[in-house]
DNA sequence: CTTGACTCTGTAGTCGGCTACAGGGTCTAC
DNA sequence: GTAGACCCTGTAGCCGACTACAGAGTCAAG
């Protein structure tokens, strides 16, 4: 009844009692399979009973945990920070303080990242104006970068950085 | 001279003609050895003549590709496009459309980034704010994100999605 | 003739967040 | 009794841009 063909043995014993199996939390989630065992290898789930058959038994509070992750995430998370923050407060302790830390510190480099986007964002437009003006000619590549206009790259290494969003 | 502690050998014949060994082309454009060496399996170097020995000896010219390098990576470019736009200007075509093209896409990429990237620093601001409203009760995780407040994280699955940046 | 700075090749590891197998077992509807 | 949907474990691969190492050769100065 809710999902046309979804209605195999799973779901007359799941429909809104509390065991799911691992395929319909990944359903209900949207979070793949594969991602659930493996946020469950990194401590994102503690580790579900079982069946005798040995399959993972969830209950529904585990979609509200995974709603969590999926909201840390978005606003820049690491899975680790996440984890971390999920084990301190099954342990009791509230991780208020640290949370909040995390979030400031989270927050910073967030305002880091958008200024260090909005000068590439502006160099790049710079570029192409430039462009548009002088023709086609000159520079072997056009004076696509080469010809000054730009700042100076910096001598450091150009590190990835990876800076996580939703989508 | 030019560096207190680096007159070694080497100095001596590069002082500034045109024979530069890997070493000291590192240290003058400030790309590590292992990268140099990287960026020549993916073609973004060509190959250097060698000496006997088979070292490599680049002239100086390769300062001024490195630059460009890194300007284009700074402005967003992988190293897959830019080895490519190399390629086609080596090969004495020019690569202006295929580049003009590429920046363009480029720009909107990044605008989609940035776009992005407000987002969830609003996101996180507004929960940081939310929350010195409000003590630090409640919630088993103080409310960080899991009251609403937030807008729903979309049932897509959270993919990576770098976007390269210089630093 | 040794020391030590430099170079070479080739392979493997890093980060983060998954995804994709391979090679099984389980369960149930037909 | 069999097809096929589901589940299990464990390992390997992916992206991007490097970095790190092992094990070896080269070269000039002391």
């Amino acid at each position: 009844m809710r999902n046309a063909h979804a209605h195999t043995r799973a779901e007359g014993r799941a429909a809104r009692g509390a065991a799911l199996r691992i395929g319909e939390v990944s359903r209900r989630s949207g979070v793949g399979i594969e991602a659930l065992r493996f946020y469950e290898r990194r401590g994102l789930l503690g580790r579900p009973s079982r069946t005798e058959s040995n399959y993972r038994v969830y209950d529904e509070t585990v979609l509200e945990r995974l709603d969590f992750i999926r909201r840390a995430q978005a606003v820049g998370f690491t899975l680790d920070e996440i984890s971390e923050i999920l084990a301190e407060s099954a342990d009791g302790r509230s991780p208020c303080r640290h949370v909040r830390e995390l979030a400031r510190r989270k927050l910073e480099e967030l305002d880091r990242r958008l200024a260090e986007l909005r000068r590439h964002r502006a160099e790049l437009a710079r570029t192409l104006a430039d462009w548009d003006e002088r023709g086609e000619q000159e520079g072997h590549v056009c004076g696509l970068i080469e010809h000054s206009t730009l700042d100076a790259p910096a001598p450091e290494p150009v590190r990835p950085k990876r800076t996580r969003g939703s989508k």
